[in-house]
DNA sequence: TCCAATAATTTGTAAATGCAAATAATTGAC
DNA sequence: GTCAATTATTTGCATTTACAAATTATTGGA
């Protein structure tokens, strides 16, 4: 990074997601939900009965503020948790209630408004182009320390 | 919003940046930065004395979250305030100290790394067409409600 | 001049966050 | 079959964060 800041990726890429985020979650809360909440039940309305982890990874969440706002939605009713019996019994499942179904189902329309409203002016190729574009960039960044690459904090030296 | 998370554009806005930020911010804390701290140094590194308000705009970061932020940088001899004298005295006008701008100096080739690497493989003119779509989607949010619409949280009747 | 309205910043306070350590369960080597 | 290493999740705890209310200062009338 050196010129200005208008030029700077991470920047760019920052403001936008922030102003995003910023517009979408005062918009949600008066239907009793938070940006993080929706973000959990997007992932679950994809693929429901995930595990903890699985989740974590899809929605950008740490894990353990994951474990906490599970908790919140748990005692809301939004979702439930039980430990798998079939395969890995170390992992927690989560699954949408029905109650939580009822609020993902309020907060879809609000969600498709918002990639209306930030697409707009956007040939339908140019936003497919920005989508790949991000997907490339997330991938780019897999290598990265503090990521994805489960490799690295794996990997180990063959017994000293 | 309807189909995979995958073809969801504040999915794929939100999970690239937060991969960035996450990796970012785990290089620069051995540094004694954080990513924030770096957020409002790139800012003052692009112009120097700044209101808070200003800062907060630039840097994305909430107002009462930066007065915090900052008055931990001016412990650390990082940046100092002072109230303007010349023009509107409500402001307060952020500078940088020299250990700031030695901190800033440490940081920039880190943050020069991190656009690369994230753009690799990108032909300089798509890198430049998602920089683009990267403003103009953030222009586009200028009206949504919590956002840069100060007019819209200043307009009033006209005296009932 | 004095005041009401506006604006910039800070503060109160409760909630969200993230790292590191602890816990729980699995797996593979022997 | 047992045990060390690995993996999934949770917990402890200090920090960060955000909303709302309070504070400080400016501005434009009457």
């Amino acid at each position: 990074m050196m010129g200005p800041l208008e030029a700077y990726l991470p920047y760019l890429l920052n403001r936008a997601g922030a102003r995003l985020a910023a517009a979408f979650q005062a918009e949600v809360r008066p239907l009793g939900a938070s940006l993080q909440i929706w973000r959990v039940l997007a992932a679950l309305r994809e693929r429901d009965r995930r595990r903890m982890g699985d989740l974590a990874l899809t929605t950008a969440i740490e894990v353990s503020t994951l474990t906490r706002l599970v908790d919140t939605m748990e005692r809301r009713g939004l979702v439930a948790r039980r430990r798998a019996e079939r395969g890995d019994g170390r992992t927690i499942i989560v699954r949408t209630t029905p109650e939580g179904r009822r609020l993902t189902a309020r907060l879809v329309p609000v969600a498709r408004r918002y990639e209306t409203v930030a697409l707009a002016g956007f040939a339908p190729a140019d936003a497919e182009q920005l989508k790949d574009a991000l997907r490339r960039l997330y991938a780019n960044l897999d290598a990265l320390p503090a990521n994805g690459d489960a490799a690295a904090s794996t990997r180990k030296e063959k017994r000293p």
